[in-house]
DNA sequence: GACTTAAGTAGCAAATAGACACTAATTGCG
DNA sequence: CGCAATTAGTGTCTATTTGCTACTTAAGTC
C-alpha cells in the first residue's frame, strides 16, 4: 500500500477476490452528509474506496491502516458497518464485503484522485456498495449518542452553533437551540476555550473543545421506541 | 443440510473454509442470559453453532436458514452482529467469521446435541467465538430499545413481571416496577388478554400479547450518553 | 445611531421519572 | 376459618427534564 493504486481499476482485471474491505468515509459538507468516492472512466461508475480484505492481520486493524493509506490522514472516528453480501453488484466481483464507516472534520480536502458525493445523490455506486452507504448513515445515527461522532465532524475547537448543526444533520431535524445547550451542558462533555470566532454577521462565537469529565453512573430510564 | 452434521466435527476434517457463519443464539435462562453451544469432544471444547458462508445467496438470508435448520424452528428474532477476524482462534480455522445474534423464548429446549451455556462462564468456547458471544449481548442491549428483543425471548402471551425480568436480564439492572408500566402504557406495545396466570404464591397476573399499535412521529430529545 | 444578524440566557409551563404507599388476589398454615 | 406471606397492580406526590417564548448581548451594515 506504499503508492496507492486505484483497486476498482487495478483489481478489477485480476481473479475475484473472496471478501472486498470497503469504507464508507462521510464528513458534513455544508447541508448534507457527503461521502468519499472514487470517480471512474465514466460518470456513472464511481465506486467506494475498497482493498481486498487482508485476512492475516486484524480486521479493524485493516480497515483503519486503509483509511489512513487513502485518506492521507487517520480518521477521527471508525467503526465497523457489517458485512454484506448478496446478489448485489460490488466493483470487485467478491461475494462478501465488509464495509467500515470512517468520520473526517469539515472541510477536509478530498484526497487526489477523490471527490465528496452526496449522499442523497449516490448516482454511479454499485448497488452494494449503495446499500453500504445507507447502513453506514444508520450507523452513525444509531451510535452518535454513545460515541464522539458528530465532535470527530469538527475541528479540535468548535462553537455550539456549529456542533448543533452537525446533530441536526446527522438527526435529519431541527433541534432548540437553548434546549441542545442545557442537555449539552448536563453531560458535562465540553469545556470552553478563550478564543471567541467572530464570524461576519452576529455576535463572536465561543469556541469549545470536546473534554468529557467522568460523571457517576447517570441511570436512564427504560426507552420504547418500536414503532412495530 | 438435511441431516444436520455437526460441522465443528465434520469440517475441522477438511480443508480451512475463508469464512464462517456463526450463531449465537440467546435464551433468559432463570437470572442470567443462555447461548446455544455444542458440547465438544472435551468438556473443554465447546462451540457455537457454525457453517461455513454460503456466498451464492443472499448472506442474511443464509443466516435465517441455517439458524432455523439447527433450531428446528424459526428464531424469533435474528440479527447480524458483524465481522470478526484477526489472530483470535476459531473452531473451522477460517480467517474471518461472520456471526449473527438470534432469540428464542424462555424454556425452550435446547435441540438435541446442543445445551445452553450462561454467557457468564463461556468456557470451552475458542477465543473468537468467546468474542463474539460478548459482541452478540452488546448488540442485544443496544437494539432492545428498537427492536422487540425482549418480547421475542417470551411466549406469544406472557405477564408484566416476566417482560420486566427480562429486560432487567438485559439491562443488568433493576427496574421499577410503577415506572416500567407507565412506560410500558405510554408506548402502546402491548394489549392485554382476557387470561390469568395464577403461578404459585400471590396474586395471578394478567397476560398481555405483544401489540403494537402505530404512533405519530415521537420525537426524543437529544441525549448524550458519551462517557469518553 | 438605528437596523440586522447571530450568540447566549432566563424563566415558565408541561411532561416525565422515581419513589412511596397503598389495594387486590391468591397460597400456606395453624 | 382467619391470618400471615407473597406477588400483582395502582394512585399520587415530588423532583427533574424538556419545549418554548422572550429576552439580553455583541457584532456588522447602512
Amino acid at each position: 500500500m506504499r503508492e496507492r493504486p486505484r483497486p476498482s481499476a487495478a483489481r478489477a482485471l485480476g481473479a475475484p477476490v473472496g471478501t472486498s474491505l470497503d469504507l464508507v468515509c462521510c464528513t458534513a459538507a455544508g447541508r448534507q452528509l457527503a461521502v468519499l468516492v472514487e470517480p471512474g472512466e465514466r460518470v456513472t461508475a464511481r465506486a467506494l474506496p475498497w482493498t481486498t480484505l487482508d485476512t492475516t492481520v486484524a480486521i479493524d486493524a485493516a480497515a483503519a491502516r486503509f483509511a489512513r493509506d487513502r485518506l492521507g490522514r487517520t480518521p477521527a472516528w471508525i467503526a465497523q458497518v457489517g458485512a454484506s453480501g448478496d446478489g448485489r453488484r460490488h466493483p470487485s466481483g467478491a461475494p462478501l464485503s465488509v464495509s467500515y464507516v470512517a468520520v473526517v472534520p469539515t472541510a477536509t480536502p478530498a484526497p487526489a484522485g477523490m471527490e465528496w458525493l452526496g449522499v442523497t445523490a449516490l448516482v454511479g455506486l454499485a448497488s452494494r456498495q449503495q446499500a453500504m452507504v445507507t447502513a453506514a448513515v444508520v450507523a452513525l445515527r444509531d451510535r452518535m449518542d454513545i460515541a464522539p461522532i458528530a465532535f470527530r465532524m469538527l475541528a479540535a475547537e468548535f462553537t455550539l452553533s456549529e456542533l448543533q448543526q452537525v446533530y441536526e444533520l446527522l438527526l435529519g431535524r431541527r433541534l432548540h437551540k437553548a434546549s441542545f445547550r442545557r442537555a449539552l451542558q448536563g453531560a458535562y462533555l465540553v469545556e470552553p476555550t478563550d478564543s471567541w470566532r467572530s464570524e461576519g454577521r452576529g455576535r463572536p462565537a465561543q469556541l469549545f473543545r470536546y473534554a468529557p469529565r467522568m460523571r457517576r453512573g447517570v441511570r436512564r430510564s427504560v426507552r420504547f421506541e418500536l414503532l412495530g
